[in-house]
DNA sequence: CGGCATCCGTGACGATACTG
DNA sequence: CAGTATCGTCACGGATGCCG
């Protein structure tokens, strides 16, 4: 039946904290349930709805195409329609939606001792560990593709490009980081440099408990490449 | 219809993402509606439940209490009853709340130029400001108390101290922060410095379109005091 | 008076069904 | 494949009441 909705209202009431705070401000865009991880999801490449879906298990079909759209509209997220070959449209993170990359990163390094416990019911991608891979490989001086095996699945990271683990204090205040990707879900298309570990040494580097150098000689990451930036990997 | 009533999970129930990774348990944690923003409040040191009321705008008392209930439980906070001159209880955060200074950082950092509208129903408090400014007083070399006053009211910085703004890449990875406030509410008991400017001073600092010696040299920060701290302010 | 607990209306959320 | 429609449930916001 045709119950009058209010026409206007449909999206348009967005809950704000209403303070005049950078924090709440913040929030007031990416407070909402689910967002931070959509921004997680597209930080490893552009995606279609459905990987969206797929890789965000829980969210319902209702409540991510609304955060898609809010996204749109606050300049987080662009949609963009593929040529013809392929007749769908992917989502991509903009400048602005990309600059939340610190924020994740914070947050990851916070929540990493959480991991301590891997429960049953968890969900695992092998992408979300790229960004506590990130800090890492922050400290590389050859630039290049370093492409990462885990047991879970593959990505891979552009390493010593001037600023890849961001956020930091010392360096450049982040201007122009532009949109592109530090990470990338699956392969990559020129890999310079290849790495299989598993999970639980990916975590200890993201933490800082073990050095790169260390998990080398260890034997708990193989180093696979001729390049400068495999070279540097193996500590050579 | 299979119906997953969980029967009498009267406050136990916490709604988890379910997934592997860092960040999604980090917003297991702190992704609730205002918990970030209780750890913002509780980042300018401990407070009683009204003071908390009062300076967090919108939030209903029952949901204040639970947060705080939750956050106690997942060792964010503590509760410490006052001795009996001051029959009340105060919430201080423990070290692992502190530890969340850098995501509220980066947050803060982010959301600055939403900043560039102020809107009548804004609510403010002054030390709201003392988290973007953090990371403007982040250079000093000598250490010591800095009494803030802005037209909103007034704050105190402790700078100086191996690590004041935190969450950097090339420092030290952050292990002993201690309890230690970097920041307080109102007026320090010794401060070292004191300096006086207006918000949207403040907030130019923080985003780094203002160096600290430029706008000591317009005359758009009155500094006095006359220690080393005070000097070094003045760029002498 | 500070520190909540209770009640209630609204809206956000999660699951499923359905459609272009 | 990419969402929209519908619905039940729960979290949130506002007000009030209780109790030390």
């Amino acid at each position: 039946m045709p119950r009058q909705q209010q026409p206007a209202t449909r999206s348009a009431r967005r809950r704000s904290y209403d303070q005049f705070c950078a924090t709440a401000r913040s929030l007031d865009s990416v407070g909402d349930r689910w967002t931070l991880l959509i921004v997680r999801e597209l930080l490893a490449g552009p995606r279609r709805y459905t990987d969206l879906h797929a890789d965000l298990p829980g969210v319902s079909t209702d409540v991510l195409a609304s955060r898609l759209k809010d996204m749109e509209q606050s300049g987080l997220v662009t949609r963009r329609r593929l040529p013809p070959p392929a007749a769908a449209s992917v989502y991509e993170l903009t400048e602005r939606g990309h600059g939340l990359l610190p924020v994740l990163a914070a947050l990851a390094e916070w929540g990493a001792p959480a991991l301590a416990e891997r429960r049953p019911t968890d969900a695992v991608r092998a992408h979300w560990f790229a960004l506590p891979l990130l800090r890492a490989l922050d400290g590389l001086t050859h630039e290049g593709v370093v492409e990462v095996h885990l047991d879970e699945g593959e990505f891979h990271v552009h390493v010593g490009g001037a600023m890849a683990g961001a956020g930091g204090g010392a360096g450049g205040r982040g201007s122009a980081m532009a949109g592109a990707a530090v990470y990338g879900d699956g392969p990559a298309a020129h890999a310079d440099a290849r790495i299989a570990l598993d999970a639980e040494v990916c975590l200890a580097l993201g933490q800082g408990e073990l050095t790169l150098a260390e998990a080398v000689e260890d034997g708990r990451i193989e180093v696979s490449g001729d390049g400068p930036l495999a070279a540097e990997l193996r500590g050579e």
